[in-house]
DNA sequence: GCTGGCTGACCGACTGTTCGGTTAAGAATG
DNA sequence: CATTCTTAACCGAACAGTCGGTCAGCCAGC
């Protein structure tokens, strides 16, 4: 897909490839920092283009975040997301939470970038604070079933464990050396059971 | 401070306060979507007031990514981080490394997010790896030791370690009640120890 | 021929910054 | 204490450029 100017043709862009694009540079340039020209050029079609496939950039930007947001929803309506000691309900929502950042990359990043400017942003959040209130409720039950250390209070854990989670996005990369399985291993071996060898 | 129109009067502002509340206002909206307009209206001064303290927007970014970045670099020339065991040097970096993220809060926040799209930005970028690449030495070389467990690979653990870390601006507030000596405790002891009882 | 994907010209609003001018505030003076 | 001076902090107007978006028309591809 190469930038071209000034060009007639059909690189046939459909929502799904128009999109992915946009996500891509909305992450490398940040969201706001990105405007629908640069998008344009990227995508060798002219800005007016553009809005034949979506009303407004908010609304790329609310197709993405929502993308990342069902996928996070998803793991935690999995059967061993539900049912079970909650300890292990965790641990399978960790690992099920890596499983889906990797999957869902860029939309996962683009919504973990998002500050809360307009009302898409600020719907978003909202969601996002509904997971992590679902997660923060797990790790207290696990606390309370005496399966987690007690002297870390269980919100600062769950803040903590799901910080380290997310922050994979700053440098996984999907032909990076790790597999997603590795890197959720090495996510709950972290977590669960700490890097000091005795 | 309250926010005023069509004023005279001076609110008194120093290349210090101004900072203070760019960076706020930076930190709440994302650098790229604050406008000097926004930020005069948060100062009470006209725009181009503005420019009598800064020579450009820029500058302020520039300002303050330092000061982060200051800030961390200071914590690995401390004595306890150059000298001794690689395992202990690691885990004082860590507790520091919190420290500072707690002390200098707005500064760290706005540098966690810098995307890239100007030469201050890819200055602070440039030197944030220059920090990480350090760290990472200091993890490999507590794994050469025999010191950390040997099924992570040292540069995913330093990734995940300092992901936590730095996960850590997104929703610490000073007076939210951990203090940051029992934060950089949890920090510590959920990623050395991890979280599971036996 | 038809449809929908695209273009170029355009819009109003906003962006970061400049520049000549004003003035608030503090210091100095009698 | 009142007045004058000084200067840094501020103002308003303006700028060139950019922003997201609109719309009539063209045309690629089936």
């Amino acid at each position: 897909m190469t930038e071209q100017t000034t060009r007639r043709g059909r690189p046939g862009y459909d929502l799904e490839s128009l999109l992915a694009i946009a996500v891509q540079l909305f992450n490398e340039r940040g969201y706001d920092g990105t405007s629908m020209e640069e998008l344009s050029r990227k995508l060798g079609i002219t800005k007016s283009a553009i809005y034949h496939h979506v009303p407004s950039k908010q609304e790329l930007l609310r197709l993405a975040v929502d993308r990342a947001l069902d996928g996070l929803f998803a793991v935690t309506e999995e059967p061993r997301s539900l049912e079970g000691r909650a300890i292990d309900r965790l641990e399978h929502v960790v690992r099920r939470s890596v499983a889906v950042l990797v999957e869902r990359l860029p939309f996962v990043t683009l919504l973990l970038r998002v500050r809360g400017n307009t009302k898409v942003e600020r719907a978003a959040l909202a969601r996002r604070r509904e997971f992590d209130q679902l997660v923060t409720d797990l790790v207290k039950q696990a606390a309370a079933d005496g399966d987690l250390r007690s002297d870390i209070d269980p919100a600062v854990t769950s803040r903590l464990l799901f910080g380290m989670i997310n922050s994979v996005i700053e440098w996984y990369r999907p032909r990076g050396g790790i597999t997603p399985d590795a890197l959720a291993d090495a996510v709950s071996t972290l977590a669960f059971a700490g890097l000091r060898v005795d």
